[in-house]
DNA sequence: CTGAAAGCGCTAACAA
DNA sequence: TTGTTAGCGCTTTCAG
């Protein structure tokens, strides 16, 4: 290609054509349609038939156009078909954590019916901040993301009001939205909670311990509902110093766990609001020499290796994230117009360590 | 607003104002910048920087537009924006399977990263297919990422040659590119199988099974070679039936190591390609009678709960993500030109597994 | 300090 | 079957 600089002849002043004006390296200064269009003779509208797999092209001037496609090694930039058409063809999912194994199988199954609808998914974690959860949700609604599955941190969503007036189509997940009326896809913690603590009651527990997480984290509350019920419905009156919330960080965990353990009247059973607390409880009871009984919220894997086996709560993290994308699909389809409110049920998995006796 | 449809006086038709021509819901007719500096009676261009936080604004006109926007529930059109600006600041991330607990902490990492430099993470899992790689990087090149990070599947890249040319960073991760010069940042496989086989030698261990992915996969081609380095260095001459590669399903690396286990002279030890793997060793050797020692390459929670605990090659996959992310962000400064292969090392985390003496 | 005009690359509508 | 035109909503340039 000539790359000279054009002079005027009678100046000697540089001519800058007016594509010199383009911010440096913009797109890396890619070939557009026209540019195709030009190199293949034909016209731009002709270019996008082509692009888009229209029909009404004649197969020579198709093959001319893919021709100098390939030559020029042009690719389509939605961002301007995103913006004549309005649809971006992609949905954003904020949750807490991406390394958290919890929510590896969740997102993976949004994207693979984000997948089946032809979108491609954009994801953030909130590291459970409110802040950072909203930051994130707008840079989405920014990007015109067609939808959003949001696993809420925070507890006030108005924020999103303008945006779901907007028809952004809009499930939450694993958690209720907060002061806004949405869709909702969660599991049945509180039942869950509920079950779990009452087949350790089943196996002649009284003295039980719950370590949840923050109570401003539904989840957590609802489980702490659970185990309350089954506490009342047995009888058995519950002592404050059984329960502790809050971060689920290992070394508060265990520090929960280990009070709990070396009270004069110790817990004889532990319940463990999530997989994080679980697998450090496992690790203090491995420590300890009374056996303790334990049922953890959240399957995980190899907890049928551990000796004892751990018993858990099962909750279907893909199961979960599949049905909010697939409700999210539907609101966008039209097919769906009032929020309602979805709850999976959850799995008692009995393994051995929630069928220990009490030992005192 | 006046909502009723302006009539010709003369022949009582219709006027269709311009904006009834757009598509149906468009955006869901959200406000423009022009709505905003309607509504504040300002000029398109004042909104436009108070919305970017540029200065030259009187504080009054400021609080104006900042009224409009909020009473409007305007937000920025980033498409718009992007057409024009040519960064969309965000980036891409391919790889295997999001589910894979070694590539959440890896995602979670370039997010980090992506975050500081205030871009967000657009990903999608290939599925280890190869065709299904293409499709979702040049999905994301079409939606003009800045940059590019790739755990690729398949072994020819050319198809990234125009993307590269139009100046889009990319950095693979955990396998090399094929077929083209980029940059990329890798674990040290062959080392670290070659430190663990030469473990189990120490231990006395002469017939070692290994266990690992696809040949076609270059970290478990780069493990084979470490094997089979360790084995030549002291001086074991390798029984192919020792070795099997294929798809790390449970079903057939189960079938792999029985018949591993069964033979005549059955293998005192196994190596583990990869963290799945490893997992369902772990399974077998639980139902095996004899003891078995094994080594795994990749580190996986719980591993120092199980009895034995499990010996890991230990790789860290937040250090991949963090170091080839980092160079995505270097190469778009500019301040990176040549492609490098980068390393990372790993290390032998001894628990019990592998100390195991040779059992025949 | 403020605004009008041009145009980013594409698609929709219409014309030829 | 093909091409032309007019924007999508924003930022850039340049003139008030």
């Amino acid at each position: 290609m000539d790359r000279r600089i054009p002079v005027d002849d009678r100046t000697g002043q540089r001519i800058v054509p007016d594509t010199a004006r383009r911010p440096e390296n913009r797109y890396g200064n890619r070939p557009t349609m026209k540019d195709v269009a030009a190199r293949a003779g034909v016209g731009l509208k002709t270019v996008s038939r082509v692009v888009n797999g229209e029909s009404g092209v004649t197969p020579d001037t198709e093959r001319r156009v893919h021709e100098a496609i390939e030559a020029l090694g042009f690719r389509r930039n939605d961002s301007a078909r995103v913006l004549r058409k309005g649809r971006t063809a992609s949905i954003g999912l904020v949750l807490e954590d991406l390394a958290d194994p919890f929510y590896g199988p969740l997102s993976r199954a949004v994207e693979e019916v984000a997948r089946a609808h032809g979108a491609l998914l954009i994801n953030g974690s909130s590291a459970e901040d409110p802040d950072r959860e909203q930051e994130l949700v707008l840079a989405l609604c920014a990007r015109r993301v067609d939808g959003l599955v949001v696993i809420p941190a925070g507890d006030d969503h108005r924020y999103l009001e303008p945006e779901l007036k907007a028809g952004v189509a809009t499930v939450f997940v694993d958690r209720p939205a907060g002061r806004i009326d949405a869709d909702v896809v969660l599991s049945d913690s509180f039942g869950g909670a509920r079950d779990g603590i009452a087949h350790l009651i089943a196996h002649g527990h009284r003295r039980i311990g719950f370590i949840g997480d923050m109570p401003r984290i539904h989840t957590a509350a609802e489980r702490l509902r659970g185990y309350r019920a089954a506490m009342e419905d047995a009888g058995i009156p519950v002592e404050e110093s059984w329960i502790s919330l809050g971060v689920t960080d290992p070394e508060r965990v265990r520090r929960a766990a280990e009070e709990m353990l070396s009270a004069p009247a110790p817990v004889t059973a532990i319940f463990a609001g999530n997989n994080r607390v679980t697998v450090t409880v496992v690790r203090v009871l491995a420590e300890h020499d009374r056996p303790v009984a334990l049922v953890g919220f959240d399957d995980f894997e190899l907890a049928d290796l551990l000796k004892p086996g751990v018993t858990v709560i099962a909750q279907d993290a893909a199961a979960l994230g599949r049905t909010a994308a697939e409700r999210l699909f539907r609101q966008l389809d039209g097919t769906l117009i009032t929020p309602e409110r979805i709850e999976l049920p959850t799995r008692l998995i009995t393994r051995g360590s929630g069928e220990l006796p009490p030992v005192d």
